[in-house]
DNA sequence: CCTGAAATCCGAACGTT
DNA sequence: AACGTTCGGATTTCAGG
């Protein structure tokens, strides 16, 4: 993990379709040069894989929020990672320090979806109580 | 933006690497017909871009945080776009209904790159006051 | 890490339904 | 309007140095 990987890592998180001799051409590196270090990349775990990103809009999932999940006193995130799993809407979890125990946005057709969605969630075992925040515009999002 | 665009979409999600003449075979397409629709998904804005996903810790920003914004009566969702957009540690940003009015993803080095992130923020002159919440464990992500 | 060769893939043009 | 086939040129991949 050199400086050369850093900027291979940086050009495909850029445009993860480019070719390999494209990214070859901005490190200075053959392009079977290139493909040996991604592949290691890849074997070592710092890039999990390539996606599209999509506007989720152009799908329909339009109504976003974040809740906040106030737990019983023993729940583990391995508990509460294995919960928010099932739920196809949640695509961001954690556990936090604060007030609450953990965060979780979901991503929703709409509001009345995005209810069921809470339900659901609150309906969980070691759920206590639940505060949430509706996105109303998205400001960054470089994730 | 019919079914075969769906299952289109869905394939690059999961491996933005694939082939044209792969991803046909998933959607019984061939190689050029699945690059015309790539093309279209692209120039409409459905697909906004490829990227790699990269393990965070791999890179060294290692503390993520989430920190909740109150502002002042009068600030514009355009506004703050602007201003969280100039620290590169933001990753997400949105404006929300609830108690407060921004919730912001900050990653950072450590705990004193976050701190100093922070008050970076806190400088902003629309600002009033913060809540953060650190992120313990990454439960799910598949943004 | 580079060079080179074979297999594969990309991109554009053309013809078809 | 959208798909399939075809073809030249680039790219990937696997040798060997």
């Amino acid at each position: 993990m050199d400086d050369i990987d850093r900027r291979i890592v940086r050009a495909l998180s850029e445009d993860a379709r480019q070719s390999y001799s494209e990214v070859g051409a901005l490190v200075a590196l053959s392009a079977p040069a290139v493909k040996r270090r991604v592949d290691r990349l890849r074997a070592t775990g710092v890039i999990k894989g390539f996606t599209a990103i999509v506007d989720p809009a152009a799908l329909g999932w339009t109504t976003e929020s974040f809740v906040e999940l106030f737990c019983t006193g023993r729940t583990t995130p391995a508990q509460l990672a294995e919960a928010v799993r099932r739920h196809p809407e949640v695509v961001e979890a954690y556990t936090v320090s604060g007030e609450a125990d953990a965060l979780v946005h979901i991503r929703a057709a709409d509001i009345a979806h995005l209810e069921q969605v809470l339900e659901r969630l609150r309906g969980e075992p070691f759920v206590t109580s639940s505060r949430s925040m509706i996105v109303l515009t998205r400001l960054v999002d470089s994730v």
